[in-house]
DNA sequence: TTTTAAATAATAGTATTACTATCATACATA
DNA sequence: TATGTATGATAGTAATACTATTATTTAAAA
């Protein structure tokens, strides 16, 4: 079976919707490989042209720029992992095991790949983990959120606070909590990889290691008196 | 009195030390306020070079690249903070009280001048919120980390880890409690400015706020069974 | 005080980036 | 057959991120 996982995405975000034609999704295919090989810094359209056997011209028919190409991908990500987090979530019903498996679902393993999409998924976890703040990190910050350019992100971190609602009704920190957990298993993947003294994990580089402490720092939040 | 914060920086993080001349420390007080203002990526060494009434050339010869002067700034930034803690924390005997001070430290007050330092200390908060994980956050990370540019940050999460371990010796994370600490100070100060539906606070933007999660979380962690 | 060295300013220049504009052509549709 | 749409090919511009050269000022050493 292929099944194909589509997001309406936000159409602030491209000129011309890169869903809608071939070299549109190419642009986004080898975009998704350029940048997380190169790095958004170094990744430009020139380079993406020749990649493609395009013209710079071309890619800028699409998007404005190489930052909102960048939204577009990030926001792509955040609404599969929501998406991922519904599909998981289904049917479990002890809100303590949908927490663990929430974090499960958003620390990556090399095995989780998706039958959902032909995106490489590996890539795009990478780019939102190294490159994934820089798109609120701007100074056009606030005119994105008019836009509503974050608000894939917004979306999963609501259905992730209520999650802690769920589990206990009277925590105060809901939001908070789910915007840090979020944040932080990427943070603690980057620096188990980077900065390995900015967390107390052994040089194995086992995700599971990051989970046992998310774990430990969500339950205790929630548990806390 | 005038005391002086002064701390020996990495001097892979310049070509000429900018500490020794005024033109150097005119580049670095400078370069705080516009990058403070305009972001890291609009921030150019032309512009700083036009408002300082000097030339790219000189600035190059203190600095091989903006990125370079950023790390240093940063790197300045978590020296005093580190200095800060360590200063604030002496004679405080009680571990619970120690963290509970910590976490007022690391958030910042607009009250919260220092005598300390000529810098201007608010704007120098806002670019580690806003551009903080730029630093380590590009393709040259391990390189940086092996000329020990992030060793700054390091030590000030390591100094963080060990008060954590005071408090409660069997904590199993209090590095990456540490880093998810500081990281999580800085996010929830912008989240709260830029994009408040990711954290639970009030229109008051009261900083008070974000420690009494801090608090919260940070206790919770390390208190539960 | 003179000499010397170091730091800076002034100027120029290059490759790359981040775009914008024009035009011709292929191709699908009416 | 006519018409619009997408793309490719090509050109061009302003800004960025540097490097290089030389002249001038300033500070330190003889």
């Amino acid at each position: 079976m292929q099944v194909d996982f589509k997001v309406k995405m936000n159409d602030k975000l491209y000129l011309r919707d890169p869903d809608g034609t071939d070299v549109g999704k190419h642009i986004i295919k080898t975009g998704v490989t350029m940048i997380s090989q190169m790095g958004y810094e170094q990744f430009t359209f020139k380079k993406l042209a020749v990649e493609i056997g395009s013209t710079e011209a071309t890619i800028y028919r699409y998007f404005e720029n190489k930052h909102k190409l960048l939204i577009y991908l990030i926001d792509w990500y955040w609404s599969f992992l929501e998406f991922q987090v519904i599909f998981n979530l289904n049917n479990v019903k002890d809100p303590a095991e949908k927490i663990r498996k929430l974090i499960d679902i958003l620390v990556w393993e090399d095995n989780a790949s998706s039958v959902f999409s032909e995106l490489d998924q590996q890539s795009l976890y990478y780019i939102a983990i190294a490159e994934g703040s820089k798109t609120y990190l701007s100074k056009e910050v606030d005119n994105h959120n008019k836009d509503f350019l974050f608000k894939p992100y917004k979306d999963l971190c609501a259905r992730i606070a209520l999650l802690f609602k769920e589990y206990n009704p009277t925590y105060k920190y809901p939001a908070s909590l789910a915007s840090t957990l979020v944040e932080t298993s990427h943070m603690q993947y980057y620096f188990m990889h980077h900065l390995p003294r900015l967390g107390d994990y052994s040089k194995k580089k086992n995700p599971k290691e990051i989970e046992a402490f998310l774990e430990q720092l969500v339950f205790g939040a929630l548990d806390a008196k």
